[in-house]
DNA sequence: CATGAATGAGTATTCATTCAT
DNA sequence: TATGAATGAATACTCATTCAT
């Protein structure tokens, strides 16, 4: 017996995590049929097979990306800052800095919002209503501070879910700029915000 | 021979934009590399084969919808519009307007921003500045009516080039909803202005 | 060191033989390629690289297999069955009542005469003459007998050769019903013993 | 419209049989496992990609062959022969002939037999009592006769329909043979006989 | 011209084999 | 020595493209 069972599950687990990270920016850029498994596996650097030891088919590949970019610690931290005893404008504020930081910094963190709106959109257009709460449950604590910001005068009217979505679109929007283009000039906290707040 | 050359040529181009018009928000949809000819042939209602009759190659056609989607009567309408004796502020709602208008009415012209949009991303990427002067064009009328504003007071500060590109941007996200979801919310013409417009 | 040499190599013996055994019924029922390393290994209860501590490939492993069983202590009883002083008749009886009582207690014993078979018909594809002299020498003791049989007239007439081919072919057919059946009936003595006695 | 839908679905038939016909053969020799789709289509004389036009997975051809050597015919006739007005001896020495005959013509008979006879032992190991009512419907009639034959004295004791398995048991022993040994001797139809005759 | 059956290059997946521990 | 994770050559399967009708 060479390893011990505890050192061979955390390798297994770290190769695993390896194979989901590497693939996730490919898998965001490329789409699902844009991503062609001898790409992914030379851009990991692994052997073909090896995804195949850890995951059962492209498709159980690309959906346990799906899972994971749905992970739920911004999910919390929303819920957090959406009860926080503050205005809605610094909340927005604080949302707008550091969903531009992370943006800016984390190409990673572009590609899990392009997953995350990209599956919302085709999903919807499956009519299943499938697993993304991620997304609805963002929204939900994101139109929470939308109307506390309109009972507050500071949000502009409107239906406080469609106005999430909007904020969150454009997000997506800048995500894909991250993710695309090169030479890309990310949006400001002052246009982003302008989607839910007045003036 | 019984028909004309004309009526021949006729039923040629017939097709051909049948052909063209039937994969475009198939292409929209799914992207190139989702989209397979036999899908495509099935969808429009003709043989694969037929396809070839009229396109070398998958990527012949879809670069022909591309060029297709990028037909200048728009342009020209823009750049009337952007010369018009008229205040920044009504020409963004006139754009707007028909903009929305266009968007509702027209799954395809959802499909035509979206392939632009994507094209654009995509071609960043490339570094090669390739043929879509289209959305340039586009963008650059857009940013001189937002120069406009600035100068009259009634637009944003900040650079007018990128924030033709955001206000162009959210007409691709709300596009991406029409081809997408079928249940969704169009977006008003106040969100889609506030993009550029103050207040 | 603390092991003997002897002990080491008893060791590696055990594991070679129980390697080899494990993997003979395996190979008997589901064929060379229809039998895979990493079910094998699992089977057996080892790891899949033990096997290549111990055979250079798959293809060894199969051919030492089907060296064991063609192992001549068979041949030797035979040989000796076919000198004794008496009658065909009972040879027949004898070597009958060990083929089916083996038959019906070791499931081993079906899964060497089916691998053996299997290996002359194959073998005889190639006209490669190869290492099979088991089966032949097997049946050419069995073919004395049967000639004897005979003289004596107590077998039927024919080629005694091809007699000896078919009473071991159909040995060989129960071996298969041992090996892939649950519920099977085992032949008869008499029905056995016919292929090549009257009455 | 090139050819009429009458003409195309004959082209069809004929090259799903084709491929089917070729196929059997080599799935008898080499086994599910053993045999490669691009062997198989080098062999038919097709391209691989056209196996996949006709059949969903190498699985279904498989298992639509396993169909087609089930078929019917044989079962009729040997409904008919068990019905017929004369003794059991006849029948039997009939039934022979037949199949002693076509067993010498004809190697797709061979295969059949073989392929029928493996899934008959496979079957029984799976337990699934399957779709394999041939082999059955087959040993039905044979036990049939032998049934006869036991009333007439001609046939000798035993459970009928374990010595109809017999019967067809080393008929399909001289299958293997013919399919896989080149020179090989043919079992005579007085030895085939012996398996359920007297004498 | 229009078709869809046939094709093979390309892609996904499997599995015998290697190798670090 | 024994292991099982990693590998890539081999294999199954897909799909853009061709071509006879």
């Amino acid at each position: 017996m060479p390893r011990s069972k505890e050192q061979c599950k955390e390798m297994r687990e770290e190769m695993r995590s390896r194979i989901l990270h590497g693939s996730m920016l490919y898998f965001a850029r490329n789409g699902f049929s844009g991503t062609k498994i001898s790409d992914l596996a030379k851009h990991i650097g692994i052997g073909q097979g090896t995804i195949y030891v850890y995951f059962e088919s492209k498709e159980e590949l690309f959906s346990e990306i799906q899972k994971m970019v749905n992970y739920d610690a911004d999910i919390r931290q929303m819920k957090f800052l959406s009860a926080m005893p503050i205005s809605a404008e610094k909340k927005i504020h604080r949302l707008t800095n550091v969903v531009l930081r992370r943006l800016k910094e984390d190409e990673s963190f572009a590609g899990m919002i392009a997953l995350n709106t990209q599956m919302l959109l085709e999903q919807n257009a499956d009519c299943a209503a499938g697993s993304t709460t991620y997304q609805t449950e963002l929204y939900k604590y994101t139109a929470r501070i939308i109307e506390q910001g309109q009972k507050e005068g500071s949000a502009v009217e409107g239906d406080a879910m469609m106005l999430a979505d909007y904020y969150w679109g454009v997000v997506y929007l800048y995500s894909l700029k991250k993710l695309f283009t090169t030479q890309y000039e990310m949006i400001g906290a002052a246009d982003l915000e302008r989607t839910v707040l007045k003036n």
